[in-house]
DNA sequence: CCGCTCATGTAACTGGTTACATGATTTA
DNA sequence: TAAATCATGTAACCAGTTACATGAGCGG
């Protein structure tokens, strides 16, 4: 029923509850992945529709005077998060993320040969430089014993150590 | 101006051509990612569009009663895909993909410790039933020399094991 | 000739985006 | 006190989906 965005919306209230909708969007801005822009638009009107529907519920900052609203899960809310999150999972189309760099490569055929090599090259460069930003990310989730952040950008690591791994055979193999 | 999907349309038919509308939604049906369903609402009034754009011209089959049309990449077409593939790539957040497994792993801690353990075993379970399918595609894409079609496919089989290998990981982490 | 696949199409909807606007609060 | 950030909101739009519908071509 509820798409994923408002399931992430609901995991991340759980995790920094209390807290404003502008602070969820916050969590979508700063996410290295551009999938979800965290947008306005998009954001408060859907946490209206989770307190609505009563998966969330708000109170007013004492002593602020613009409508700044601290959200909370309610039971339902939560009950709703780990619906989503048990299994069964997704069949596994909806496991297999989209990787806009392989749309890319699958036609780069239609590129001269010294081209393609620029493009991979790119490719690479663009990926190493941002492998050190989170590699600190790592460290700092671990040094700070937040287990759950460790493990996501541990996951963001290994998945572009992996792409890197990609493009040097696709540079190997033109 | 011209979306993802738009240039993989473009891109899809500078391989195909000629081909039919039809046989474009084929691919992406068959498509491990979910990512775009290749529904006919998307598709048809996709190609059309970039027909009146001239960046593809068609032609009817002769002998054929249905309005079936047989679809080729324009100069102007070529040129728009090629422009698309060569540098300046996006932005790294561009090229990072969304893993749907992240999403969901990251509000793990929601679930007492035993239903974690399930999550990710049947995360684990179903990327490995998948691996021999995709090995298959790989070998099948080698043995008969389509190198392009070789290399996506080695980038899903890396992808799948980086998967695989973070989720190893997160279990042994809890 | 029946059923499956090929082939195209549209209407209603959904889930987001961009862009804009407003105003409070904090900080230099 | 000005600038930056926090905080909320809306209107117009867009890209894609689901669901439905139609009919030709083809293999058993």
């Amino acid at each position: 029923m509820l798409s994923d965005l408002e399931h992430a919306v609901l995991g991340i209230v759980w995790i920094e509850q209390p807290c404003t909708a502008y602070a969820v969007r916050v969590v979508f801005q700063k996410s290295p992945s551009a999938h979800w822009s965290g947008s306005a638009g998009a954001i408060y009107p859907l946490i209206r529709r989770l307190e609505r529907d009563r998966l969330l519920r708000s109170a007013a900052r004492r002593g602020d005077k613009r409508g700044t609203r601290l959200y909370r899960l309610t039971d339902g809310g939560l009950a709703a998060l780990k619906a989503w999150l048990r299994p069964p999972l997704p069949p596994v189309s909806g496991l297999i993320n989209m990787d806009p760099l392989r749309v890319r490569i699958r036609f780069l055929g239609a590129l001269p040969k010294r081209e393609r090599r620029a493009v991979v090259g790119e490719a690479q460069d663009k990926l190493r430089e941002f492998l050190p930003q989170v590699k600190s990310e790592v460290r700092q989730a671990r040094t700070s014993g937040d287990t759950p952040q460790y493990l996501i950008s541990r996951g963001v690591l290994i998945s572009v150590r992996a792409q890197l791994a990609w493009l040097a055979e696709v540079g190997r193999t033109l």
